[in-house]
Order: structure tokens, then sequence, then C-alpha cells
DNA sequence: GCCGATTTGTCCGTATGTATC
DNA sequence: CGATACATACGGACAAATCGG
């Protein structure tokens, strides 16, 4: 809200999304734009590389800037960016129900500071959550939180959403996140809690997230029914 | 090779990977480095910004910049960015071959387009392939590419590397690709093609890709076997 | 094929704001 | 409070690609 930037990215944005600039045409040039919100060339710019960066602009040297957004035909869970499960299934209008399954304080042993990226020997919070979109259990949340990042947490909380929580109550921005992405065999226990409907694989999402001070204070494996998750991404070449 | 910001980025990077920069320390800041690099302070930014949309680091308001990269425990087949398929397999040390198992010229047609993203009518080139990794058949690809912007592509060479083809020979420079990843009961054809070893899911890997007019001229739908599939990615938190 | 106008791409120097310590 | 460090913004300069006359 504070930068002019992101405000100049936010305005074309919306303008891309309902057809004021349609796909494949081009925008107002460089030039036109700086005067049109009176901001200097670099900031636009920088707006206009966020606008790259997300997929919904192509700028061409010496031509133009066109627009090679297409509207998503039909919901994806997630579209880069970090969400957490309220937003997503908010922005997808499903409606969303959370169980917590377990929630206990434990230590990280070998096997989890592999499987997580935490050192063994930290102390961490173990919550387990079953994610139902319109009524059907359709991810298992299996997340361990750094337990000194999360004073205060509790399985109510859990319950309801951690991300309000964190960046209300604690103040604990989520900056970053990596997230990795394979299909495994569902497990006995994916079985027992979601409603797999005799399919035996999972998509599993791992998530690694940073708060503003760079340190990781949340690892959540999701596993996803299959044919309920889709994931979208934009990548750009680098000049090799 | 040009770009001043591009080579500062791929020095520091390096530094990163080979430990100079271990991960949690910070990097030197701002105005040590433009003095190393002889740089503007704004050229290092940008330098900077592309460390952190990539993963590398996490710039921290009035204190430093943390390098949070960890080190890949084990192959990942896709780390972001474009690559092709011989790219990728030489990155993870994987000996691979293709095989072309069609290739036919085709008309758009509305299933075709509703699957593709082109229009109806455009004239394609069905390409299809099996990618093999250390000998298993592992991917099947269904490629569609415009006809107009591959002139003289032929199934030999679809059976080599169609970017080192499309790069070198036509000059056709991949600038962008929109990725979809969706999981997906194996079709008949799949479990035909592929050594799925009774597994009857595939990973679904869908890319879009535009060259540098902005001009979409290829789609192909990747069927990965689940347990050879792994995809990453790094999220920034928008400043709502 | 050349030239000039337009448009995007890179880089610099400076100023100011804001968070941390 | 002051020093340090990152964040935003401005304005100017030049390079490189495209297109039309």
């Amino acid at each position: 809200m504070k930068a002019l930037y992101d405000a100049i990215f936010r305005d074309i944005r919306a303008n891309i999304e309902d057809g004021t600039y349609p796909y494949q045409s081009f925008l107002p040039s460089e030039s036109v734009l700086v005067k049109a919100y009176g901001c200097s060339h670099n900031t636009l710019r920088r707006a206009l590389s966020l606008l790259r960066d997300q997929g919904y602009v192509q700028p061409i040297h010496g031509k133009g800037v066109r627009v090679i957004y297409q509207p998503a035909e039909r919901a994806s869970f997630t579209v880069g960016g970090i969400e957490s499960f309220a937003e997503t299934s908010a922005r997808n209008h499903l409606s969303s129900s959370t169980e917590v399954g377990a929630f206990e304080h434990v230590v990280a042993d070998e096997r989890v500071a592999a499987a997580t990226g935490y050192a063994v020997g930290d102390k961490l919070v173990y919550v387990e959550r079953v994610r139902r979109l319109n009524g059907v259990a359709a991810i298992l949340d299996r997340s361990y939180f750094l337990d000194e990042q999360v004073p205060g947490l509790t399985a109510e909380i859990a319950g309801q959403s951690i991300y309000n929580f964190l960046e209300n109550e604690l103040g604990c921005i989520v900056a970053m996140g990596k997230r990795t992405i394979t299909v495994e065999r569902a497990t006995h226990h994916d079985k027992e809690m979601l409603d797999l409907n005799g399919i035996d694989y999972v998509a599993v999402m791992t998530t690694q997230a940073f708060n503003a001070q760079g340190i990781m204070f949340e690892c959540t494996q999701s596993h996803h029914r299959p044919d309920m998750f889709c994931f979208r991404d934009t990548a750009v070449r680098s000049t090799v």
C-alpha cells in the first residue's frame, strides 16, 4: 500500500485482468505511462518488471510491452506468491474448514532434521491438520514450527488460521517461501485421514517459510488429493 | 554476459554456492559491495533482487542481507528458470535419450485449442517423444508447435534437441514460459509408452513457451513417472 | 540499404525515508 | 540519539532493437 511502484503494478494488472489491455495487445509506451502515472521512468520500469515476473506481460526490445496474460480457465490451487490456506480457498470460491489431528512439542532428531532442514536438537511444535474443501477432506498438512518463533500457539489457534495469528498477534511476517512438489504413494495415514476414493497417490508440496529475519520457522508437508491439486508458475529464461 | 547486474548476480551466487557466504550468514553491506564491484548503488540492488527472487538471500531492512540458500540434497528435475530436457538431465548427471513416437502436421480444433491455448485453425506441428533417464522411460512429451515458427523442423531434429535447433538454427529465443503442474490418472497411452511399473498416476507439467516476440509457439504436456518427478520453486510474499 | 524517430534496456549519482542497533 | 544499512524514488545519459520513410 505504501510503495508507488507496487500501486502502479496493481493498477496495470487490474487493467489486464479486466480486459482493458487484452491478450496479445501492447501496453501504452513507457513514456506515455510515465506521464499518466506521474512517476519517473525508473519507477514505472520496476512495476513493469513485476508484471513480467508474474507472467502478465512480455517486454519486447524496441517494440513495446505485450500482454500475455490469459485468464485461468479453471481454479488453480496456487498461483505463485505465498498464500495461506484461507486466502487460497477464498480466492477460488471454495468453502473450507480445518480439523486439527495432532498438536505436540517435539525435538528434532536426525530423521526430522533431514526431512525439514532444521538442525538436530531444535525445539519444534508439530501440528497435523486436515483441510476440507467443499466438504471433502482434500489436504493433510503436517507442519513443524520453530517453538521459539511461535510462543502462545495452541491447538485452538491451529484450527483457525495460524498465519493470521503469526501476522496479527505475533507480528511475525512470512517473507519468503521455498517449495518443492513431488508425487508420492499415499501412506496408510493419508488413506485414513483423506477422502481419497481409492486413489493411492498424493501430490506433496513441501514448503519452508522464512520470517523477516531470515529464520526458517515453518516446514510443512501438504499431502493433496491429486485430482484437486493444481500448481502454476512463470519462468523467465536467464541470459546465459 | 553483457549486463553488469547479471555478472554481479552470478558472482555473488557462485560465492554462496561454494560456501564463501554460508547459510544464515550476512553478505557484506551494500556500500561495501558497491565499492568492491565498482558499480552504482542501483545496479548492485538489482543483482541482490535477483538473488532474492531465486531464493538465495533475504534482505532484512536495516540489518543486512542474509544467505538462506541450502544446497539441494537430492536431484531435482526442475529448479525454476527454463531449461531444455538435455540441460536438465545433464545438470542432474543423468544419461538420457529421446525417441520420437509421432511427428505430424495438424490444425487446431476446439479440443486442442482448449487444451493448449492456441486459437482454433492455427497450423501446428504435433510431436510426441519418450524420454529415457538412465534407461528408464520416464517422461512422455506431447508437444504442439506453431508451424510458422518452426520451419524446417523434422522428426530427426525432434530426436535430438529441438531447443538447440530453435536457438541456433532459427535464432528463436525462448523468452518466457508458463507452467502448470497437476497429477492425473495414467492413460492407456501412458502405460504403453512409459515404464510405470504398475503405477497408474502421472505428474503432468504443462508448459507454454513464448518467444522474444511474445508469441506462444510451443505447448507441451510432459507426463512424468511420479516417483522420478520433483519441482522446486521460491516465492516472495507480496506486500498486500 | 540508410537514417531518424520511437521504444525498451542498462547504468549512474543523488536524495530521502525507514528499520535496526 | 546517532550511525549503519536497506528501501524507494527521481532525473539524466547512453545503448540497442524496431520500424517506417
